[in-house]
DNA sequence: ATGGTTGAGGTTCAA
């Protein structure tokens, strides 16, 4: 049997009422690693019993009301961080890091990310938000320079490309697909990193979130919002990659649908 | 009237 590891990401908006789905989710697609976003509540809040019941290390980061990140894990979890460096906020949980031991003394490091929404271009937390993409970016540039297996996951409010949106044109220069935020989100792949879905799929239009207003979701009207970006090393050994749209169609649905890869741990 | 919906925590804000 071929060696692998599978990595997830979802925003599940509110760990306490999606804790039902998420349980199912890790029982039925058994990621080795699930990276969580907007928790909505406090780390001492977090339902870790249950989902350690599963075989899960956690590496929690939470706050009251928003926000929100954590890391699940199969492998034991080391070196966890919650710090990203010129962070324009750092009271928002955001961001969270760690590093899993892998076989034979490699190391893969892991983050989980909730890049601010922005909420309108030209507001405040437009260029809040920018100014946090800069800081991942540059924290980006100085994890490549480990060469080390990276994949940093999570909402990144960003719909990279037309086919990334369902309407490109009435989207054009709203929030989620500004040209500065997608320049943003461009500048890391300038960088070296691999956005996994679009790398294996370069055609397919794959929404990842779907508005809870106005039957979005029923009529397909979509972003694609989450991904999964990965160092050189990681991409390498890149496999596969699926959007687990059967999660956005339950009752009591998150807006966003997990994204799932697998990588390929041969000759590690 | 930017409508429409969800979640947290209240009688509104963020997404």
């Amino acid at each position: 049997m071929t060696p692998s590891l599978s990595i997830a990401t979802w925003n599940v908006n509110s760990v306490k009422v999606r804790l039902p789905q998420l349980l199912d989710f890790l029982k039925d697609d058994a990621p080795d690693i699930l990276l969580l976003q907007e928790l909505k509540c406090q780390s001492e809040a977090f339902p870790r019993e249950e989902i350690e019941m599963l075989g899960y290390n956690l590496a929690i980061h939470g706050q009251k009301t928003y926000n929100g990140v954590a890391i699940l894990s199969k492998l034991p979890l080391e070196d966890i961080s919650t710090i990203l460096p010129d962070d324009p906020a750092p009271d928002q949980a955001r961001y969270i890091e760690a590093v899993v031991s892998l076989p034979h003394n490699q190391a893969l490091r892991i983050a989980s990310v909730y890049v601010p929404n922005g909420q309108e271009v030209g507001s405040d937390k437009f260029d809040y938000k920018l100014a946090f993409m800069t800081a991942l970016h540059h924290h980006m540039e100085a994890l490549l320079l480990q060469e080390e297996m990276l994949v940093i996951g999570g909402d990144y409010n960003v719909a990279p490309e037309n086919i990334d949106v369902y309407d490109p044109v009435a989207s054009a220069g709203s929030i989620c697909f500004h040209p500065l935020e997608r320049a943003a989100f461009r500048a890391m792949l300038y960088s070296g990193m691999t956005d996994a879905y679009r790398a294996l799929y370069p055609d397919t239009q794959q929404f990842s979130w779907w508005d809870y207003r106005a039957g979005a979701f029923q009529q397909n009207k979509g972003l694609r919002i989450d991904h999964l970006l990965l160092s050189p090393q990681a991409a390498d050994r890149l496999e596969n990659c699926a959007v687990v749209e059967k999660m956005r169609k339950l009752e009591k649905a998150s807006d966003h649908a997990p994204v799932i890869c697998k990588f390929s741990l041969n000759n590690v």
